[in-house]
DNA sequence: CATGTAATCCAAAGCGCTTTGGCTGTTACC
DNA sequence: GGTAACAGCCAAAGCGCTTTGGATTACATG
């Protein structure tokens, strides 16, 4: 069913059942009624492609997801961060186009998909501390939203991002005030712009109690499983090893836990470990009583705002770029404990 | 730059550069050159909408992941499966267009995609055993390819799956093998077909090896970490507990291990477990000796071959519908051992 | 009664592409 | 030398929608 044989079954003409269905004034308010169940009775839908033809607007965003060429792994949070977004495309109508594209061809990527013109903007992925895709989404014109900050940026642009620095800064101080000294951190990858984040405000909470960060005790990668326990067994063997981890995420920490447990050691009374949790739905930090104490910040609502604000900014080009700040909860688990005394740790292995 | 805009420089018709894009032999091959050049010296791409809606194709696939409305989880495994997925698309040209669609407008969802024409074909996510996509999708008519299998359902279709019921069956005689008598299974959500399969196949080698299913050793849930500790606490609480942990995913796997643990006992010494593992890549099993024993087929693989099955199929619709059965393989790891003495556990916990 | 105004509706152009059905000029062959 | 075949190119139609610029009618106003 398209346009021309509903509006002949109609006996309107193509002009009025359009206004009809896209509610514009000029049509009498019966004759719109009849439009629309007409339109209901025969399941009419204009056809996409027809209309933004037509229109120039596609009503759909491209989510560009890099895929690093040596490590291809994609991103667990992506699932809730994609489940928050769909909830505001849903609402107003949107489809969401996803890209797995190796950072390799990434610029060609993006060039390629606005030179088609299949999307109205895009969200950003994985922002690098100095990442050129703001500057080549600035030259290419449609309108983006990053989630997450690109540190080293030239022009002004939106995301939505979570207080990295402050909700590290306070993780690593509550270890402090615990007692530990020896903090490690299990960051995620260097160039990420949050892993930088991230260790700044660790590193400035180690100074201000006057502990100069260890680098023996900073590792950096993509946050797997197996990165979390390779990263924790290897530094209990340290000669001088941690008494606390600060990890990047729920799913490292579940390798850091395996480590320390495979060494012999307990949770909260040997070592602690803070995470970060992104509240993912599958891996849950506990269901009342939480697993790990944690930074907490849902990546499902993260998602849910970029997509809305990608979509007022593509429905309003003009405005001003924004940005939203969103503050990680600190929130006490059964991870954490006092610093053991000096030599008890050792007794106990 | 468009077409007319490219082929007036040319000094060509828009027939004749259109045809020098799309390789049709009626180009001098010295134009098809020429116009080539131009397109790539001023990054021309045709418009998707013109395009499709000049050819009918859409050159893009429509994923529609459900989502309960109880449990408005995303599945953690569609991360890898769509990368798996977007490898083939990427390769042909195609885009993937992701709807989260909650379950209960499910039907709606279908038919509002077709009608409104914006892909070609679909790739239907968890099956359940008797799912009527299947129905709606054939009277659609759009292909359509379901990762999994449907096993009730009245017409044929085409499919990607693993032989779950194989897998378990073989798991299962394993745990058996070593001893083991009391075997759980911590299954998936019961509606899913591959639950179901997995828990024919379970029991089927339970009754071969004499031993009658025990209800209380059976469970069926979202597979979530959470979910697989709660089980698992459960169950070694019981009067008579399971010895062995058969598991359907590792995530959950990970909370079977967590229970286990804090019940003081230790894998593969007092508690065996199995899990399937669909080779996630943020959660190997392991870098070089298996964590788990587990029956592993990769669901990075069943995208890709899901995605390509349906590009034959948009391509070429006459084909009969075809299916392909993937074999996991068992992989014997570190949680896995003889089916401890009687009494023996209770001492030492 | 003539005329301005508002309310409805419509014909047709145009979005950028593919594709049908020709049209030209060259070559091959008898 | 005449004609058939073919290579190479093009004009124009059409895909299904939105939107511009009227046209028509009804009604109120002077």
């Amino acid at each position: 069913m398209n346009l021309k044989e509903l509006s002949e079954i109609l006996g309107l003409s193509q002009t009025t059942v359009s206004r009809a269905l896209n509610g514009y004034p000029e049509v009498a308010e019966a004759t719109r009624l009849r439009v629309l169940s007409a339109a209901a009775k025969y399941n009419y839908r204009p056809s996409a492609s027809a209309r933004s033809l037509a229109t120039g607007r596609t009503n759909a965003i491209a989510h560009v997801i890099p895929v690093s060429t040596q490590h291809e792994i994609v991103n667990p949070i992506f699932a809730d961060f994609i489940a928050g977004a769909s909830e505001a495309y849903l609402g107003h109508g949107y489809d969401m186009v996803i890209s797995v594209v190796s950072d390799a061809d990434e610029a060609r990527a993006y060039r390629e998909i606005a030179a088609r013109g299949s999307v109205d903007g895009f969200i950003v992925h994985s922002p690098r501390t100095a990442d050129p895709r703001i500057g080549l989404l600035n030259e290419i014109g449609l309108p983006f939203v990053v989630h997450g900050r690109v540190s080293q940026a030239e022009h002004p642009y939106d995301w939505v991002d979570v207080n990295n620095r402050r909700a590290f800064h306070r993780a690593t101080e509550f270890l402090a005030d615990l007692g530990h000294r020896r903090i490690a951190l299990v960051n995620g990858l260097e160039v990420m712009d949050f892993a930088r984040r991230r260790q700044d405000g660790y590193c400035q909470a180690l100074r201000g109690r006057g502990i100069e960060p260890d680098p023996a005790l900073i590792r950096s990668d993509e946050m797997t499983e197996t990165y979390g326990h390779a990263t924790a067994r290897d530094m209990l063997r340290l000669p001088d090893p941690p008494t606390a981890f600060l990890v990047s995420s729920i799913i490292a920490a579940l390798g850091v836990r395996r480590a320390v447990e495979e060494a012999g050691l307990q949770l909260a009374r040997d070592i602690s470990v803070i995470t970060y949790d992104d509240e993912l739905s599958y891996l849950k930090n506990g269901n009342d009583v939480p697993v790990f104490t944690a930074t907490r910040s849902s990546v499902r609502h993260a998602g849910r705002l970029c997509a809305e604000r990608l979509i007022a900014l593509v429905q309003d080009p003009g405005q001003a770029p924004g940005s939203r700040l969103l503050e990680a909860e600190l929130t006490i688990g059964l991870s954490t404990g006092p610093a053991p005394h000096r030599g008890v740790r050792r007794a106990t292995a």
